[in-house]
DNA sequence: CTGTTAGCGCTTTCAA
DNA sequence: TTGAAAGCGCTAACAG
């Protein structure tokens, strides 16, 4: 059933009804009543095919992440399709493990005529992206801190949330701190390291290369990497991770070596999971809101698409430092840090 | 660009095109070759809405969760996502916390005119769903165990899984044993629930309402309800919980009252999320497979859709019980079987 | 204030 | 084996 059916059963033509469906103000409110009520009782539904058709606009954003078995996307998922939902659009949600899906995954968002995506995919050399650009559709990247025309970034305020973990550590008397990164080569795994160096830096710390390694974002990643880790002559007090996920495997393979978390090593993980307090032990952590995130990203949407032929902009998170119970005052035991 | 463009380019008509893009085996391979050039060349995107006004199918999936902030859904629409995408569907992903997003969830799926969908959303009055059926929409449900004219059901074998995971519970000496369900009114809950009382009654143990509490399948609900549930005259040695998350509920707020899993209490839980064998201690679950659930789901979606005006069929996926380190010998101290 | 109409891009039927 | 043409449902431009 479609306006037709409906304009001819309200004696009405179908762009009447179709005014009326958009709140046009140049129908009568007697017709529009009239319009409305054979609406709801014939139940008609609209087709926004047709309109997509037609003016190319579909009313769906495109989300791609990286890696939805990752609690924290699904928790920024669940945000973001919440607010796109009260603005009346659709989510076209795409999980991109690897370079081939997400080049797949742009071309699903071209065919389906996105009004905008939001890229949180840790990897795009930029060239996968293009054709997004290229077809002006808004563009909206996570942490890869830089813009360009139509496409803006959301920064998350790594820089804040590193310095106070370090200084927290600092002041439990902390000062051989370790860093688990995620994986080698990507952009999101540069910024928290380099957040994470000059967090040791301004809270007068020196770096230790020996104390860092690499995960991959995941729990057998961070239990991996802690491992080699505590291969190596010399071991930090305390360790920050890349996130949350690393930061458990941290703790298990600690845990599985024989040592105790948070009383001979202290661990820091970054996100919040609505899992890290439920932990054991509770996880402090550098909390990223998602809630707040996906309405930035909302935003930065909107900012972009007001204009396509603008250079983005940046916009940013601020992250919020949260203690619990992994970390405590430096035993100063020497066992946990040297072999 | 369209069709058309393509067509005057490579010097056919735009049927012949089409018919190239849907491997027709009515063109010659010479003027394929030719059209498939000038469409690698011109870099032509599909523009699938045409389709779909024309002929009304979508090549869409939609899938209702009712809380992706559960790792379990999460998990399961990445295996999914990932089974669709193979198929070169699109997937229309909504969550649905409340009763009203699921009336406009339903309408959504209408709009976008899917060519099935799942449901997981736990409490349909069937109501909801209506409007799917009348439009002939094939829909397969999850654990609703009931089928209709074009709706199929995946059940998930809780039977089978209680009762590996009460006869294991029986060897380890437990014979108390409670259970922390899901909300209260879910047919979700209800079977598991039931599951659990059957399994009780195969192992010839006795059921006590006592050791049963009703929880919200989060961690909070966990929490309260075992606390609740201690508050009582007399304590089960063991608890069985509706999931992971109420699994990980129950076992923080033992530890909350200074009671230590599995020490003084066994704990089992549902699900094997990603994070059960991370937590300590290491959760002993029935798991529920989500990879071969997806593709039971989808091999339902491909039965209903033969014939949307044939009763749907029942489809079961099994589940498997591990045991890791939250189930241990009953300890036999009364301490936790009474106050 | 309301109606008429064109046309978005595709696939399929029919004709050649 | 190929082409011509119809028509899916909608909205906006234009006419009344």
């Amino acid at each position: 059933m479609n306006m037709r059916d409906v304009a001819r059963r309200a004696g009405v033509s179908s762009a009447t009804v179709s005014r009326v469906l958009n709140g046009s103000p140049l129908v009568t409110e007697r017709t529009a009543t009239r319009v409305r009520e054979v609406l709801d009782k014939m139940g008609y539904i609209p087709n926004p095919h047709a309109t997509t058709l037609k003016y190319g606009r579909s009313k769906t954003y495109g989300l791609i992440v990286p890696d939805i078995w990752n609690p924290f996307y699904a928790e920024f998922l669940g945000a973001f399709e919440h607010l796109v939902r009260e603005i009346d659009y659709e989510l076209l949600f795409t999980n991109v493990e690897d370079d081939a899906k997400l080049v797949s995954s742009v071309r699903r968002m071209l065919m389906r005529q996105v009004d905008g995506a939001v890229l949180m995919a840790s990897e795009f050399d930029t060239k996968a992206i293009e054709p997004l650009l290229l077809h002006k559709v808004p563009l909206v990247t996570v942490d890869r801190r830089a813009v360009q025309t139509g496409c803006s970034d959301v920064a998350i305020d790594f820089e804040s949330g590193f310095q106070h973990a370090v200084k927290h550590l600092k002041e439990l008397g902390h000062c051989q701190l370790g860093f688990i990164g995620g994986t080698e080569g990507l952009k999101t795994s540069r910024v928290r390291f380099q957040a994470f160096r000059s967090a040791l830096e301004h809270n007068g710390l020196t770096f230790h290369q020996e104390f860092v390694c690499t995960g991959n974002y995941r729990v057998d990643g961070g239990d991996l990497a802690v491992r080699a880790l505590w291969e190596r002559p010399m071991r930090p007090s305390a360790v920050l991770t890349v996130n949350d996920l690393t930061a458990f495997g941290v703790i298990r393979g600690l845990h599985r070596m024989g040592f105790a978390v948070p009383r001979d090593v202290s661990v820091v993980g970054v996100d919040d999971l609505l899992l890290s307090d439920v932990m054991q032990p509770e996880l402090t952590t550098i909390r990223v809101p998602r809630q707040r995130m996906a309405a930035v990203c909302l935003e930065a949407l909107n900012y972009t698409k007001e204009d396509v032929h603008r250079r983005g902009r940046r916009f940013s998170v601020p992250t919020e430092f949260i203690v619990r119970e992994s970390t405590v005052h430096a035993s100063c035991s020497e066992k946990t840090r040297a072999k």
